[in-house]
DNA sequence: TTGTACGCGTTATCAA
DNA sequence: TTGATAACGCGTACAA
């Protein structure tokens, strides 16, 4: 049973396919009388348009491409639930696609999506991703691309991020603040730039502080467990060092394994040490103590970057010319029991 | 800039238009020599196939669309996730769209999906769907279409999906083998399939071992905060009951809400209660103390209904009458310091 | 007001 | 071994 077209409809009217498909899209110099004959038909023959058709006719596919890592992450989730949202209410859809953190993958799907015709393409780079010529490639082709959170800075695009450190320098300040001298950073790994620029919150935090940098207080969790991460080096941090009274993590997850080993170890929270996480999951608010955690705005991530390739995708129909934005989004924190 | 097409190669190479297609599709009527030359000045040109053209030609867009609550949930990602990486291997893209629980919009992302030519749709049905002509319509138009987890028993289709009767009978009755006596459960709203017959599961494992059923036992959590709902309902509980020993509940959010009251009201568990979940939530082994949790194969279920939607796909391209298909998933049980 | 003709980029058929 | 032609379903300039 083929779908309905045009022609099926033009066929069981006696008329011209011309008119049948100007009279659905409303044309004013179709006659009333016809026009509600076809939109009866139509509707009796349950027509439903042929998107392939008119993608290839008009040049645009009204679909978005997206390359994560990986979509099962609280922030990940949530970027693409933004994305989703803002793009189904402009009419687009969306293709979704993982790196899995691999530089290979990450070309694969862009040449896929390439393929495919999407309109557009937003991406979040892959923590191998330090070598651009795969986006500048789609970039020459005047595809519109926009990144997000794990961007490429030399690539010349729009972009759409958090400032890391700022949000970092904030958290790290409110511990010093509140008075926390000896404060453990548990880091990322070492090339992410996000990492990389959490980390260099901190340190710019502790030194516009007067408190000096030691570097033995920094732990790097560099495998993908952060939560055995967490509560390794909360271990090792213990055993090393006895008068640390606060830790600043990279993500949330690292302090939850902090935080296990605390409790397992009647350390308490947040008089004896407090904690300090970074990307506010779900779960701070619910563990006890609740954790104290750098706000992201990842749905509204989503959407932001959503508008600005639709924006461009609409600049470059119209020829108008590009101008790339790089917008940079507010973090705030959660302040909750742990500080 | 147009991405360049086959009529560029040919024009280039002073050869038709077939014979540049012929020879990148490696067919054996055409002369090594021309093959050679169309491949190198295909590479020099950085030619990609133009998927919507071949779509349209085809009539298959090597597309699967698929309509889930809601992304942000431990289950869907992961569901998601199994999704995209089975259809990846496979050649196919993946349109992820939302219902937010609403029969509405599931109608229209349906009708969305139909107009992209997709060539198969998986679906979880939203908690307001009760009524099945929008499915139905597409399964006459012989669309194949595979729904999962929250599936409709009376839709002639096929369904993969968990025993969620018998997977809340087995550990409920885990904990009447543990010992555990006056057992309650923290069941979900009264419609939903998967809430319904999670308590029925409960009520059977306490009936068939000699436990009579007490309805005042069971506390409905029917909106959408799982996990407040766990504390309020937990406070009620132990207000209303005094020797209640252990709580199933319908998903681990609330199980971390009974958890987070008992911490607050130094109630031990489980030696004063035990607590039992459901979904196996990646925080469910890292709590304090552990919570047990029926493990749900959610990145298996993603992946099978994808295996078994291919199938049908392809099944129907080469004409293989139509045979639907109901998995059942196994579910297991971690059991872990709570119970 | 209606319809003819063409093109979007590709593939399949058939003739050369 | 190669290529002309038609077709997929639709939209639009132009002619009728």
């Amino acid at each position: 049973m083929k779908p309905i077209t045009l022609k099926d409809i033009a066929h069981e009217l006696n008329i011209s396919v011309t008119t049948v498909s100007k009279a659905l899209k409303g044309y004013s110099d179709v006659s009333r009388v016809t026009k509600k004959a076809v939109k009866k038909m139509a509707k009796k023959l349950n027509y439903t348009p042929n998107s392939v058709a008119v993608n290839l006719r008009t040049q645009e596919t009204k679909t978005i491409g997206v390359i994560i890592p990986a979509i099962v992450h609280h922030f990940f989730s949530n970027v693409i639930d933004g994305i989703i949202k803002e793009a189904k209410k402009q009419g687009y859809l969306v293709i979704t696609l993982q790196s899995n953190e691999k530089l290979e993958f990450e070309k694969k799907q862009l040449k896929l999506l390439q393929q495919h015709r999407v309109d557009g393409i937003l991406i979040s780079l892959s923590n191998e991703t330090y070598q651009f010529d795969h986006i500048n490639a789609i970039l020459q082709k005047n595809i519109p691309l926009v990144m997000f959170d794990k961007i490429g800075k030399l690539v010349n695009c729009s972009k759409i991020l958090i400032d890391d450190k700022q949000a970092a320098y904030e958290a790290v300040s409110y511990l010093i603040d509140k008075g926390y001298k000896k404060i453990a950073h548990f880091r990322g790994a070492l090339k992410p730039q996000n990492s990389i620029d959490r980390f260099l919150g901190y340190k710019k935090a502790l030194q516009d502080n007067g408190i000096e940098y030691d570097q033995s207080l920094v732990y790097i969790c560099d495998n993908n467990d952060d939560f055995n991460n967490g509560y390794k080096y909360a271990k090792k941090m213990f055993e090393q060092h006895k008068n640390v009274d606060a830790v600043f993590t990279v993500t949330d997850v690292v302090a939850y394994g902090i935080l296990k080993y605390c409790n397992e170890n009647n350390i308490k929270i947040p008089d004896d040490i407090a904690i300090f996480g970074f990307s506010n999951w779900f779960m701070s608010s619910i563990v006890t103590p609740k954790i104290s955690s750098v706000i992201q705005p990842s749905f509204e991530m989503g959407k932001k970057a959503t508008k600005l390739l639709i924006k461009e995708i609409k600049n470059k129909k119209s020829k108008t010319p590009v101008t790339f934005k790089k917008v940079v989004l507010p973090t705030s924190l959660a302040i909750r029991e742990s500080t």
